[in-house]
RNA sequence: GGUCUGGUAGUUCAGUUGGUUAGAAUACAUGCCUGUCACGCAUGGGGUCGCGGGUUCGAGUCCCGUCCAGACCGCCA
């Protein structure tokens, strides 16, 4: 062994024991007349001194050559300090140094390795090793590995059984773009790595596996974003014999289970809601309710006043801004400019204020009486002291937008507290979805969901009205994992595919072997994935999921330590029957 | 595919209305310092102002293009 303790093991019990330590230089504190050095691994932080008395000559020459992130090992004995530091762990203890060996010297890194670096996130990925030595960044990727063991412990303790599937598969043409990979034994032929193990976990399923998990890849080739990078970690389960609700308790059980391990925090039993509900009182599928500022629907005060702005709109809603009221005229001006902004598109933004004195002011005076104000405030929650906006328009937009106006508003009055959990079940989602571009259904989960039995004969007659046995799970206004019942019977398959447009040839060419499968004796079955590293962000506090990736992409999918990816050289494309496929020069090698 | 923000010392940033020799902090180097722990003090080196073009007597600053990074919309469950 290089060392016969870590960086954060000793203290003043182990005084005048003769030790023998190895890690990296993190500081170098020169006094003239004495040096110390901080010496750092994962475990701590350990200081070394060296001083013109006690240090052999030779070695205290030697410690004044040393430059930060060297790696070094040192022998010597534990002694107790002269001033003490409370802060850490090893502030007791000092080790005077009698044999230096530097290991490996480092060049100066390009930015502090410290918890507050002076690096920009770019070359903190570019050296990303670097940045993973740092105590936040590597507490981060320790904080997911605690997680995902609690999650395997509880979901093997509950029986569920670890299987891997493959990640060469086949390319379907539902869900997201997929990644590619050429065949070089299969000339022109190409895998595709999955979006998610969907159709082999049913088939373990049908297999009797009866209750399966995985912590697992996923890669879908769509642009990124903050909480989004092609390939991410699900949590993907599958149970047998279960209904939708022996699925949801189950998991909120995990859920449950995971604060308490991991935070020492317990959740209540999440709320459901439905999708309907969801959208109309937040205008999301995936609402924040740790605050209120829940939608009020104005159509009946608001219309056919006078004022043509509203009159002629499918919706008018508002939402009542706490406190708002104390706003200046300026700060009403900033989100008005802010709904206006491209990503928004609302036109403009009508705004009440509800006086403490019961009076209101608003934007709109010249057409709503003062009554008419007060029951604006009564629908929306508005109490004196707050503000009302008000938003018009085409049902569907003025929700998304109202939404997004109070997102923002919650973010930036600090509602959206990283340390407080609210967790609730979404159910009740359409099955499909129509896609007005392309004239189609889409499957509004995917095309295995089984429809609730009730709306079957819907399926005929009006498709886009049959809701499906599906759910999606909702943490702060993020959605961390969905699923749903599986459809386990081939002729509602075939039905479903139907509905999607595929052919019946199409439908057999790309999933006759989940259909043939149903014929084998399939068990009713359903499941979840959860995003795990959406799940670990929220725990650690931040929704920013490439803090806890190690080795994450940036915006443009590209590795920037690697630097992948890269163009082949033409031998290579050539075996992969490629060679003929136009390059695009702007890729740079 | 689109919108917005940014790119100046190793790093993080400031740089006024277009005007002389582009600054600060930190990092780095050297020296001083009898208990530091964000040590302190002094001195010093360090710049293709992302790249290309244009306007101008004169461009870090204005205009056009382009590359890179970040956030978002579309896309994605």
């Amino acid at each position: 062994m290089l060392r016969s303790y870590h960086c954060g093991a000793l203290n003043e019990n182990h005084s005048n024991e003769e030790v023998t330590l190895a890690g990296w230089v993190q500081k170098i504190r020169n006094k003239g007349f004495i040096v110390w050095i901080d010496l750092r691994d994962r475990f701590g932080i350990t200081q070394l001194v060296f001083d013109d008395d006690r240090t052999p000559k030779i070695v205290y020459k030697k410690c004044l050559k040393i430059g930060r992130e060297d790696v070094i090992q040192i022998k010597g004995k534990v002694i107790k300090r002269e001033s003490k530091n409370s802060k850490i762990a090893t502030g007791g203890i000092e080790i005077l140094v009698k044999e230096l060996t530097v290991l490996n010297a480092a060049k100066t890194p390009p930015f502090t390795i410290e918890n507050q670096t002076d690096g920009g996130d770019e070359l903190r990925m570019h050296y990303r090793y670097l940045d993973l030595r740092r105590t936040p960044v590597r507490e981060n990727i320790i904080f997911r590995h605690k997680v995902t063991m609690a999650i395997r412990n509880f979901l093997s303790k509950a029986d569920f059984i670890d299987v891997e599937t493959p990640y060469l598969i086949k390319s379907t043409p539902e869900g997201a773009r997929d990644f590619v990979v050429p065949s070089r034994m299969n000339s022109g032929q190409f895998y595709a790595l999955p979006q998610s193990p969907q159709t082999f976990k049913q088939l373990l399923m049908i297999a009797g596996f009866d209750k399966y998990f995985q912590i697992v890849k996923c890669f879908r080739d769509e642009d990124l974003r903050a909480d989004r990078q092609p390939e991410f970690t699900q949590i993907d389960c599958e149970m047998t014999f279960v209904e939708q609700e022996d699925v949801l308790l189950q998991f909120e059980d995990m859920i449950q289970y995971l604060f308490k391990e991991i935070k020492g925090v317990e959740l209540n039993d999440f709320p459901r809601m439905t999708f309907k509900e969801a959208i109309e009182k937040y205008g999301n599928d995936k609402p924040d309710i740790r605050f209120g500022m829940t939608f009020g629907e104005l159509n009946a005060l608001a219309q056919n006043k006078g004022f043509n702005v509203f009159d002629s709109k499918e919706l008018v809603l508002g939402i009542a801004v706490s406190g708002g009221a104390d706003m200046t005229r300026k700060e009403i001006d900033r989100w008005l400019e802010w709904v206006k902004k491209p990503q928004i598109g609302a036109e403009g933004l009508v705004w009440v204020k509800c006086n403490k004195d019961g009076s209101y002011k608003s934007s709109v005076d010249k057409f709503f009486t003062q009554d008419d104000l007060a029951q604006w405030a009564e629908v929306t929650g508005a109490q004196p002291g707050d503000l009302i906006f008000v938003m018009s328009g085409e049902a569907q937009t003025t929700r998304i937008k109202l939404s997004a106006l109070r997102m923002e508003i919650a973010e930036q009055m600090g509602l959206r507290k990283p340390n407080e959990f609210a967790a609730l079940w979404v159910t009740d989602f359409p099955l499909l979805k129509w896609d007005k571009e392309n004239e189609r259904f889409h499957a509004m989960h995917h095309p295995f969901t089984s429809p609730k039995k009730e709306d079957i004969g819907l399926l005929n007659s009006d498709p886009g009205k049959v809701m499906a046995n599906a759910y999606d799970l909702v943490l702060n206004g993020n959605e961390i994992g969905g699923g749903s019942i599986r459809i386990h019977n081939t002729e509602l398959q075939e039905k479903i595919f139907g509905l999607l447009g595929f052919t019946k040839k199409e439908a057999q060419e790309q999933f006759g072997f989940l259909m043939d499968a149903f014929q084998y004796g399939a068990p009713p079955h359903g499941g979840i994935a959860l995003g795990l590293d959406r799940l670990v962000a929220i725990l650690g506090g931040s929704e920013t999921i490439r803090d806890f990736i190690a080795f994450p992409k940036n915006n443009n999918g590209r590795d920037l330590m690697i630097d992948a990816p890269t163009v082949l050289e033409d031998a290579q494309l050539e075996e992969l029957y490629l060679k003929s496929l136009p390059k695009n020069p702007s890729i740079k090698k």
